[in-house]
DNA sequence: AATCTGCCCAACCGCGTTGTC
DNA sequence: AGACAACGCGGTTGGGCAGAT
């Protein structure tokens, strides 16, 4: 039925990665770019399948992530831009060079979540300010279908989008809350691309190479140390 | 000190999209 | 046109950790 796995799970290794894993793939990256995410494991010796790889570089290994805690700014955004387009994580990340939309959607559902999940009083009024708008839009709604055809209308077969309701709370408690501007602006990305990697300035990516090589180093420090 | 509980986040899974033949 | 492969995305899982009991 669905479709098979990308890969066969015989022999291939999967859970976190090694530090020795991390630096055959970087190596490999590197020297050759990117050409075919499938065929990188075998090229680099890895015993992992092509979207393990793509994740490990995508989400950690990658030389512009920018790591550590999101700023209230951020914050503020990632609520702005998830106000207009929703569970879209990859559209929302590439308004935040060096974050990645796994680690955007994780601080979305660990966090941020939490911070609008309303409490029960502010639940109430809510769902009293919804049901008076679906009335409203029901009484509206009716008048206009007898009126016109009302093609382009929100109310289907005499239902509210549910979609746009939540968006003019949202945008409600917004406004209310004052916790945010509501004159924010989407800047244009200046994020690099992979196709624009090559821009990167040889001595930033050497400084880059050796940082990492420091961080898999300590780390293998660390990890020898708990094995003893 | 041992156990429990909840949180965080890296990694995985499966589906949709896009490209190629 | 449709079959297939590869990639990208969003949802979900599970292991490690810290704090509570």
């Amino acid at each position: 039925m669905g479709r098979q796995p990308c890969c066969d799970k015989v022999g291939l290794k999967r859970g976190p990665w090694s530090s020795e894993e991390d630096r055959k793939l970087i190596n490999f990256i590197l020297n050759n770019g990117i050409i075919c995410w499938r065929t990188i494991p075998k090229l680099a010796g890895l015993s992992r399948c092509g979207k393990s790889c793509r994740l490990r570089w995508v989400n950690y290994l990658r030389p512009d992530l920018k790591r550590g805690m999101f700023t209230e700014t951020e914050e503020d955004q990632i609520m702005q831009l998830h106000a207009s387009l929703g569970n879209r994580w990859a559209k929302i990340a590439s308004h935040f060079p060096g974050r990645t939309d796994n680690e955007i959607k994780n601080h979305w559902n660990t966090r941020i979540k939490k911070r609008l999940k309303p409490t029960e009083d502010e639940k109430k009024t809510q769902e009293s300010i919804v049901s008076t708008v679906l009335e409203d839009h029901e009484q509206t709604s009716e008048t206009a279908l007898t009126e016109t055809n009302a093609q382009n209308s929100n109310v289907i077969d005499g239902h509210v989008n549910l979609l746009d309701v939540e968006l003019w709370l949202n945008q409600e408690t917004i406004d209310t809350s004052g916790s945010y501007s509501t004159s924010f602006s989407l800047e244009d990305s200046s994020h690099p691309s992979m196709g624009e990697s090559s821009y990167i300035q040889e001595d930033y990516l050497q400084h880059w190479v050796d940082s990492v090589d420091s961080m898999l180093s300590w780390e293998a420090v660390c990890f020898s140390g708990f094995r003893d």
